[in-house]
DNA sequence: CAATGTCAAGAGCGCTGCTCTCGTTTGTTG
DNA sequence: CAACAAACGAGAGCAGCGCTCTTGACATTG
């Protein structure tokens, strides 16, 4: 079903003694079996007693390893993200480095088909937000991060490489105020592309997810579509023309 | 906070009865208490014991009146289907007929400003699926394709008025299985628009949901974009230009 | 060997959805 | 107007949940 060994558990810098050896290894055990929980019920029904009974356990064992829900929640969070950024990361770098327009798509469907296998996991990192759950910017940043790092980083490599088409059709103007967010994440993420090519990588990003989560949320129907790769990958082609990928 | 009268709650055709009267407005009354549950505390935590305390009642008694928790969320599911779909018709309505695009961002702007101001229902709607609860497609379908069916519409219409760009680049090719997902739904809603403009169209839907949703569920992060109005401005701009929509 | 630390188990609190029973209220009908 | 049946609210109860606290068994360490 799913691998066994989750990413995003961190390890400890000496786990020599056989006590912390168990530890670590019944932290995986939980998140593993969490995982398999989320894969089957979904988030809001994940329930620590399920995870204890599974692990053959009285509930209330578990806390000694996880603070409490909230904590196996932020696990599985961390966990997911890796998953699907370690799949991405694969994809990408499968194509040939200066094919930005195969990378892009071969970014986008990675992260749909990770979404289509973990419809759960993708539910938590993409849907509604967990009722009374915040989640630790500190921990998740990072890695709720890399498919977009990723992903402008394509794009940007792209416009530094001449492959953009710098007229897209149609122009549209970049308001002031939208123009200083944009300077700000240049600067951040030392970018080099323009406004306009910036903005419509927002657009893009947002786009594959819509169009991702429209089809993992049953948003489309039942059968309204049968053809739902070729009108990703459509969609793809379109998306492509709008930040001028040429491909 | 909300208007007081739910669209969604269904007037029986003869509530002569003072009986039928009285549970027609319970029924109401629980609708709107459920609402309220569901804005502030979303809906995983909705609970039927939480609404029966402020009806003044016991938590058995509102078993009278609503099947069960699946019941209540099915009443929700419409009556903010119905909401959405009254504020889109509304926008649209208020537009200039033959001016299709200020119609199609019409539309979506009032699907984003209801859906950044009932975050909760719009997270019902198109977030995540909650576990264990399947919508009635039977009761479900009409309110729920009111806002597609209204896009479709513009689209068409402009279509038909010769006010789309039919040059849109660059032109992408429909492989055949989604030409027959498309066809169907053209003879369906009997569209005139061609494969190209129905598809483009199905990407402007799903981007213009997947911004909404990138925004409403905290995607950004916290202050990447201040400017999320221009920003959105920007974004149906392009998509304008998506479907050939000319402005 | 003894002190220390870690662990699973169990009881318990308050919350949830939901069912069943038991009187009471209420509208209708003879 | 009185009798009746339907509708109703209250309450107890079951099983599940997250979480806390105490207790006794075990392993590790000095």
């Amino acid at each position: 079903m799913t691998s066994a060994e989750p990413a995003a558990v961190k390890v400890r810098e000496k786990p020599s003694t056989p006590r912390e050896r168990a530890r670590t290894q019944t932290i995986a055990d939980i998140v593993r079996l969490g995982r398999e929980h989320l894969a089957v019920h979904g988030a809001a029904a994940l329930s620590l007693r399920a995870v204890a009974r599974d692990l053959g356990v009285v509930s209330s064992a578990v806390y000694r390893y996880v603070e409490n829900r909230d904590e196996l929640l932020t696990l599985l969070l961390i966990d997911a993200y890796n998953q699907l950024g370690d799949d991405v990361d694969e994809a990408v770098n499968a194509e040939v480095e200066d094919d930005f327009a195969a990378q892009f798509r071969a970014l986008a469907k990675a992260v749909r088909s990770w979404a289509v296998r973990e419809p759960a996991s993708y539910s938590l990192l993409f849907g509604s937000p967990v009722p009374g759950y915040q989640a630790p910017g500190e921990r998740t940043t990072v890695p709720g991060t890399r498919v977009i790092v990723r992903l402008v980083g394509i794009f940007d490599a792209a416009y530094r490489a001449g492959a953009l088409n710098a007229s897209v059709s149609p122009a549209v103007v970049i308001p002031e105020k939208l123009a200083a967010d944009l300077a700000a994440i240049r600067g951040e993420m030392n970018l080099a592309a323009p406004d306009s090519t910036l903005a419509r990588g927002v657009l893009v990003w947002t786009s594959v997810f819509g169009a991702i989560s429209f089809e993992v949320f049953g948003q489309y129907g039942r059968d309204t579509f049968a053809a739902r790769d070729e009108l990703f990958d459509h969609q793809l082609s379109v998306l492509q023309g709008v930040v001028g990928l040429q491909g």
